[in-house]
DNA sequence: CTGTTAGCGCCTTCAG
DNA sequence: CTGAAGGCGCTAACAG
């Protein structure tokens, strides 16, 4: 099942058996000694401690869970990209809220393949993580069904769950898209052309669908030449732009559905010399010193880190507790930002 | 020894015995059956794998381990600032690998607290990963001594082993920031500012006596007004840049320490309407956009990630085996770029 | 093809 | 204060 090759065998570390010869004791009393247990004469612990020096001795942490039956204090996390500056933020907000409670993150990246998303999460189970926390590249989560996942805690990141029951941390996806892309129309464009990932995914669907519905409540029609869905990468957005943009008849805005989209597509936009208004999801560094005036979906990555693991972390501790709550979604808040031409606005990093 | 709260029991799994008895089979046959191990009759094999699936059976991964005596499979990898894009690209350089031969990462984020990044390295030392991947916040490193470590092989990136025997993997810093400053005084510039971290730090003493060698050589003085050295962080390299420039003998040039530093610096310098120079350590996303030209210190981070883990790997590998090569060192080059203002070179990401 | 025995490294329980 | 037995979940090695 889990794909992993035969690995070396434990290189020869000491056990507490052979600490427990060279200090001429027992093996009880050297785990009595090394787990601080009253109870162990102060000239026995020293010897003790004396030969866990000279070996070198450590605990193997795998068997004392196993003798303890306790879980690994591991939190296993999946994130789809960790080149986007996003996902790295996401990643530190889950690290800071596991290591403040003294657990510890197994990272994963899926790189939007959902056969690697299935490994590791599959993987992370079989290692016994205490919970997962996935940011699901397609809307497809039946790998993440509570019965294949032995109910282990889940907790769903930037996309809801379907069709299982788990907690999630969201951002208004739709109310975000559909007020920046209005932001636009505002601004007198009627021409608005859209970059984002393909309808199988949350934010693929949900931010078109944020987009279709500011044009047409505007009365604008959704023109299929100015939908552009793919991967989400820089370079690709930017050809996707260049396309966009010659064409007879081509966009005078777009709306970006994420910041790779949105830096590939300015590079472009710089390409050209044509007037061509800027609109994205997510906010980034040096956003708002680039060379043209951009409106931006802004809100805090890591910040969805933090509560995406606050809300696993409370499952764990209330797992197999008869007050379960049902699943809940917390909502990361959203702000249209509006960045000028090139100045100003501290941010920190 | 291990700070680590109290963890609850692990949330009744079930056992191989529970399939077994379920299966009307013994515990043996449900471990070969799992296993795909040949000579298990199709009709047994059915009756486990139905009883795997109305249990939600996965087999215990530690427990596993431990009776074979192998590793875990993990690497562990502790970085000074996830925020930085620097350290998610080396990141993921370092999933990536690891990934394609089967093992998982263990990330810790350090802050560049010397504290917490010892409590990582003991706490991922205690659950027996297989090897240590780390970027060390200070040139203090004790706390990764074979010794302390129970010879587990341990490899630093970004930062060269001192007083410890390991490998690492490093930038010419040196060289790298001599051409940089070079480059600047090579412009006119004598005046030129240095903006890093302080001695204490590996980049913060050798990318200094590169600064300082490249002014020597061509016969200027190092002027301690001109050099501050300090916190990684934008918002930090912001003010101590304006500090910088708002003197009565401002700079003409700056040289900064990494990609922190030169965004920190830029931002003040376009508050600012003094025509002041820039060069930086670090590529990164955009800098080919900004409305000044730039020159920077290049190099693949990606790269580096990659670089560390092959090590590591090999030095799994090769645990035990006699021939254990010395320490070795991977140096990943550095280029000089210099951007212009504001246009074009597509990059991915 | 299937089951039994034994033990990985550790710790709880109960005797000294 | 210390030790001996037994077992956490799993699987080699050896029966049958």
């Amino acid at each position: 099942m889990t794909i992993s090759q035969p690995r070396k065998r434990d290189s020869s570390r000491p056990t507490i058996r052979e600490v427990a010869r060279r200090a001429q004791v027992s093996p009880m009393t050297v785990s009595r000694t090394l787990r601080d247990d009253p109870g162990v004469s102060e000239a026995t612990r020293a010897r003790v401690m004396d030969a866990v020096i000279a070996l070198g001795y450590r605990p193997n942490e795998a068997a004392r869970n196993l003798r303890l039956g306790r879980s690994t204090g591991l939190i296993g996390l999946v994130v789809t990209n960790l080149a986007n500056p996003f996902y790295s933020q996401l990643t530190l907000g889950v690290e800071a809220l596991a290591t403040e409670h003294g657990m510890r993150v197994l990272l994963g990246n899926s790189g939007e393949d959902p056969v690697r998303e299935g490994q590791l999460v599959h993987d992370f189970a079989a290692r016994r993580v205490d919970g997962l926390i996935v940011v699901p590249c397609r809307n497809d989560h039946s790998h993440l069904h509570p019965d294949r996942l032995g109910d282990m805690p889940v907790v769903l990141a930037a996309s809801p769950p379907v069709k299982i029951d788990v907690d999630a941390v969201l951002l208004d996806d739709f109310a975000g898209t559909w007020e920046a892309v209005r932001h636009l129309i505002s601004q007198g464009h009627t021409r608005i052309a859209f970059l984002g990932l393909p309808a199988s995914t949350w934010t693929g669907s949900e931010r078109f669908r944020g987009y279709c519905a500011a044009l047409e409540d505007a009365g604008l029609l959704v023109d299929d030449r100015y939908v552009s869905r793919q991967h989400s990468d820089v370079a690709a957005a930017e050809l996707a732009t260049y396309a966009l943009l010659d064409t007879p008849d081509p966009p005078t805005a777009i709306f970006t559905a994420n910041n790779r989209y949105t830096i590939g597509a300015y590079r472009a936009i710089r390409g050209r010399d044509k007037a061509t208004a800027l609109a994205g999801f997510d906010d980034f560094e040096l956003v708002d010193l680039l060379a043209m005036p951009l409106t931006v979906v802004a809100y805090d990555p890591r910040e969805m880190g933090v509560a995406a693991a606050r809300l696993l972390r409370d499952r764990i501790d209330n797992a197999g507790s008869l007050k379960v709550h049902p699943a809940r979604r917390v909502v990361i808040p959203t702000r249209i930002v509006e960045y000028g031409t090139g100045f100003r606005t501290p941010r920190s990093g």
